[in-house]
DNA sequence: CATGAATGAGCCTTCATTCAT
DNA sequence: CATGAATGAAGGCTCATTCAT
């Protein structure tokens, strides 16, 4: 139900009344309770429904024969675009998984750890394909992931606006050879002391 | 309030009752509207105590003297250290900011927006000094807070283990110099196809 | 309606949803308010129609020429099978008056007061004829009647299982002469102290 | 908590709402939660505190060493001082069990089987005493508190009045040696047939 | 100053009843 | 004529807040 998402979104679960997303849908309290047989049925059906057509595109992206640079930026498009469009759906499941029931936190936490996978698969792959150096796998996803949903989130939730694509693409950028300046020669001295600010 | 703390970080904030605060603070639920006028305060000031510290140490920290690479590892530490010591206040923190109440939600993105800026600005120092190249500031402050906070977060969540200097390290290394192996002789065809995973 | 009573019995009235009345009887929700204007309607003609067969057998059996003791055992007889076979609607009687809506408490009092009629007259008729010594004919007719629904009622609550025919004489013969063992000679120190149990 | 017997005696446990309970007691709706933690819980405690005296009264009388013809007599006495007294509890008791929730359906059958059990101990040792002749003890104990209960049941739903003591001595006196009038000579011929009523 | 009993607004959920199809 | 989706009033229960002790 879209409208369930929209208010679950604006107003967290706890706050959001049934008959705030009955209202929101345009039909009665007790017609909510036709289609879902709880408050809490309806959050996780919220969740799942928008999720899956995320989960879904990732999957079918990351079993293209692509390069791994690609395979990143697949990634960075996909969640980006998963925060902007499923605004709602991201915003639940940002929230702290901790704060809510904990049938629906376990579902959180696995829906996370479903994205959090095809990353360190993307990442192990590059590893042993001698592309990238030895980091933790799952460091490297979750600095990865954490970047793109830091930089997503202001836009969710204040309304920031971006381009998407030059962002994905900055961020893979950032977190494949870094934020340093390619110095020519040297490698040496590499980060002077910097005045303080 | 300690205890205020520990059980709005355990619990959420709509799930947490103002009598569980009193008997976690050893008192009568009447005493606690003795020093607060009312639940919301509370949340309120204890995210501004479990906060406070940690926005002097990083203050204190980024006005020495350091190079650029000193203070990134210097908020990396503190800010792993906040997540893990002040785990009630950071889970609070990380709950989406769309889902308390307004005043609250504005404490909490001014809180967020202050220790961005902190960064913000050492990378802008960075790219003045023409150590950095020229990224987005705000962009690659995100980046690096989202990534430290994802590392951290799980640990916060669920209890998982890990060694913080090290951690801090690794989370740097990557966003200054990437995750790609540095190959000795060139740049050319840095990232070939890799096959499905 | 057969369903409908047989839900109400079930369920008792309160808990009695229309819906599981339509289930029962195959039919859907809305048709059944194309028979009964209310809920409090289909129990009203639920009770009535499943009397209404009892009542009737009962006049019948007594405006025959019997013997006093040939009465009673036909009230009796009619009263369990009653109780057996409708038990659905005994039920429903036995439920305390007081507990259901106002009209409908009437019509049961209606009800009882009408069985309750008939075997006031045929004590009444017994005194007359001097085979009955002087009782209070109300009194009589309720001991003799509560005796019956005593005995029947854990039948239909709790499933036990008996035998019709001979219980009804017992409860009969108690009822005319009593529990006492006839002493042969003497009436004389009938009931002598007994020890504490 | 008196008034919670008194307004399920009066309304049924499904009418009677919590909020009427708590008017009752003069208090508001939420102290009722101080003391109970459920409506099903009032309704358990306020059966179990009415049954409690009745139940001990009739113990420490039957203890007694008592001719067969005082038992019962003292049984007698105390059913109908209960139902008179507590008429509200009993009320409820007389609700037919099948109507309500099952813990409280077992518990209120648990409390009918003890005074049964009761009874039927007298009984038993009436028939081992050759006072009594050869009857079912469990059927002979329904008929008697059946006649009992039959008895007092329009005074508690009707407001009808009576005397205890004479009516206790005339159930009595039928359950023990029934109405039929005690001829002089003859047990012949005792039942002639009456003429239609 | 500390307390916790009392309070009642508010929310989730049920279900008798209606009415468009 | 039959249906069942839609409805909203009503009730059980929670909990932030107050205030008499």
């Amino acid at each position: 139900m879209q409208a369930a998402m929209q208010v679950f979104a604006q107003e967290g679960y706890e706050k959001t009344r049934v008959e705030d997303i009955a209202r929101a849908a345009g039909v009665g309290k007790g017609t909510v309770y036709e289609y879902f047989s709880s408050k809490e049925e309806i959050f996780e059906q919220a969740v799942v429904k928008g999720t899956e057509e995320y989960l879904a595109s990732l999957e079918r992206e990351l079993a293209a024969q692509l390069s791994l640079e690609d395979k990143l930026l697949a990634v960075a498009r996909q969640h980006l675009h998963f925060m902007v469009s499923q605004r709602d759906v991201a915003r639940i499941l940002a929230s702290s998984p901790g704060l809510i029931l904990p049938r629906l936190k376990q579902l959180m936490l696995d829906i996370r750890r479903e994205i959090e996978d095809k990353v360190v698969r993307v990442i192990a792959a590059g590893i042993k394909g001698e592309h990238l150096r030895q980091v933790d796998t799952y460091l490297a996803a979750r600095v990865f992931l954490g970047g793109l949903s830091a930089v997503a989130g202001p836009h969710c939730f204040q309304e920031e606006s971006w381009e998407l694509e030059s962002t994905a693409q900055e961020i893979c950028r950032i977190f494949l050879t870094g934020v340093v300046k390619r110095q020519s020669g040297s490698g040496a001295a590499r980060f002077p002391s910097v005045s303080p600010c």
